[in-house]
RNA sequence: GGCCAAGUAGCUCAGUCGGUAGAGCAGCGGAUUGAAAAUCCGUGUGUCGGUGGUUCGAUUCCGCCCUUGGCCA
């Protein structure tokens, strides 16, 4: 019970798309200050896949403590209310040992429900999905989507009739809990336990970040990112369906090892698939309010994050 | 050197019986509430290889040239 007059405690976030260069800028910053790291990575959050990720090197988790990577197998999933209450006791934790919170990542949801909180909804449920997805295969989602409407026309009317994610959540909700997704969803601006400032690592040159992706994607492929999955097929009963095995360079490796695609495509489409992550991402931070850009060739982009915990 | 085929959007190609052209992919823009590295929506002007000719009009027909494959020497 803090008092409510006094100044929170501060957290500063810096978001990136993939291959912007979030990980060399927090390093540098941990540099000068006292600095923890909290991952904000729907895919670092999985035990076993450490290539294609792009995680911190053991020499940096060493050098600097890192939160929320490894959290999950691959055969699990995480979600973005999970995010929220890990990335909350995990700053918290990292303030009570008086030391500074740096969170880093290019999952824009996740830094979303974090700075804005999520209303209260149920959980996934797995039955109720595997329900939903066996009637979508044999109705298809324009089905499922029109039930939606009878149910809840305020998010069939947002969602496309091909949204298959989305209608599936919504028809989830609704079977989960009877209300409708929309009148769950209201009030949201859920207060945090402290101050969040937000840096947004903006690449101006779309050409350039395209080469430094194709680069990044060949560095995984020779640092063996197809034997790192090839790995966890025989360690983990998986499936092609498991969000993990949906991340990027995963997907096209998973394909290629089923000879589905060749090396060249496994290339390639991994490649492609980096740049359209890197551009959603880009789409996510015009949108997101408050955020601070920082060019990261600006040789001072470190300082002014250092700076921002004043 | 001769013969044949192909040269159309960033890529792979379709098409125009002569009225200046369209798909897939890529790219670009957007949405985004417990799978989000996911899921979905929107977006197609390009000396139709070059140059002459025929024609009211040529990317389309004809000649020549260039390039790239293949075959023959």
């Amino acid at each position: 019970m803090a008092a409510s007059a006094g100044r929170k405690a501060l957290a500063v976030c810096l978001l990136g798309p993939t291959a912007s260069g979030k990980s060399r800028i927090a390093m540098q910053v941990a540099a000068r200050l006292p600095v923890e790291i909290v991952s904000v990575d729907s895919a670092q959050v999985y035990k076993g896949m450490d290539i294609g990720t792009a995680k911190p090197t053991a020499a940096e988790r060493a050098a600097t403590p890192h939160h929320l990577i490894d959290l999950v197998e691959p055969t699990e999933a995480y979600s973005a209310g999970r995010f929220r209450s890990d990335a909350i006791a995990a700053v918290e934790a990292i303030l009570a040992r008086g030391r500074v919170p740096l969170l880093v990542g290019g999952t824009m949801l996740y830094y979303r429900a974090l700075a804005q909180g999520m209303d209260s909804l149920p959980e996934a449920d797995a039955s109720i999905r595997a329900a939903l997805d066996a009637e979508a295969l044999a109705k298809g989602w324009p089905a499922l989507h029109a039930e939606l409407a009878k149910v809840d026309p305020a998010t069939a009317s947002r969602v496309a009739p091909n949204d298959s994610q989305r209608i599936q959540r919504a028809l989830e909700v609704f079977r989960a809990t009877g209300t409708p997704l929309s009148t769950l969803q209201t009030a949201k601006k859920s207060e945090l336990p402290f101050e969040l400032d937000a840096f947004a690592l903006v690449p101006p040159d779309r050409a350039l970040l395209h080469s430094k992706i194709a680069e990044r994607f060949d560095a995984m492929l020779s640092a063996g990112l197809i034997d790192e999955v090839e790995g966890l097929r025989e360690r983990h009963e998986l499936h092609a369906g498991l969000p993990s095995m949906r991340c990027v360079g995963y997907r096209q490796a998973w394909d290629y090892l089923e000879g589905a695609i060749d090396r060249d495509a496994l290339r390639e489409k991994g490649i492609v698939a980096t740049r359209q992550l890197a551009k959603r991402q880009l789409t996510w931070l015009r949108s997101l309010p408050g955020l601070t850009a920082i060019d990261p060739g600006d040789g001072a982009a470190a300082g002014k994050i250092a700076a921002a915990f004043g």
